[in-house]
DNA sequence: AGAACAATTGAACAACCGTTCAAGTGATCG
DNA sequence: CGATCACTTGAACGGTTGTTCAATTGTTCT
């Protein structure tokens, strides 16, 4: 049915083990993980596909920050500042702490420096 | 195969030397410069942010390939791809080949698996 | 309790984006 | 040449997304 010919040219580097996305897939589960994988990496990319959002994670870079803050520094409303906020902690970007009527914004680990350095890195060319 | 536990991931560079970014600008020059970098920044990632277009890419992985091969692949049509490629390649994440009727396109460089790699690290959580 | 502050939520609207379809280009070969 | 293959392009449609505005929740203070 599906003789997809693969092209034999020599592999620098070998893919990860972590997943098995770049490889072809041995049966239907595979298939299917690799499918999930895909549709996650690809709703994650669309997370950083924003320059509000992009803005928001450097601004977050120097340290935590309240909601009202972000929104003075950026220049926007605190409701659009919050929408986006939302994104970014159901996409496990950020994490945030209540203290008395504010809330408090932090990044949730390196991932989101890294990435953002790399774009950089092609970006700058 | 290899048994390693995971990719070596870029190593953590010193923000100051790639750019501006994440330091409060000293005066209207760098501002411009930091907006312009956000941008260009959002850009990209909205490259990825597309299951279809990370198909491709993780598709070229494996080697050169043309139009005609990627569309059968990965299942849609001609025009779908092609139309996708345009993306790609007016962000300078793959490049294109005339060779006889076909077009044979590659990957630029290697921020691409990069990329897609470290993506997949915060997505396999 | 009520007033004031800080942040979230929902609906609505405009912009944007990816696919499809149909028409177009460019290359090869009989 | 005309035919055919391989791909590109443009317009259009349907779906998604970010911001705004207004209403609402949660917290602290008097």
């Amino acid at each position: 049915m599906h003789n997809r010919e693969r092209e034999e040219l020599p592999e620098e580097k070998a893919p990860e083990s972590v997943c098995t996305l770049w490889e072809t897939p041995e049966n239907e589960e595979q298939r299917l993980e690799n499918e999930e994988l895909l549709y996650e990496l690809a709703q994650l990319y669309k997370v950083f596909a924003d320059e509000t959002r992009i803005r928001i994670l450097s601004a977050l870079l120097d340290g935590e920050a309240a909601v009202g803050s972000l929104s003075q520094r950026l220049g926007m409303t605190m409701s659009a500042v919050s929408h986006s906020l939302r994104v970014l902690k159901s996409a496990r970007l950020v994490r945030c702490r209540r203290e008395g009527k504010g809330v408090y914004y932090s990044l949730c680990d390196d991932h989101v420096r890294m990435i953002l350095l790399l774009g950089l890195d092609h970006v700058a060319e």
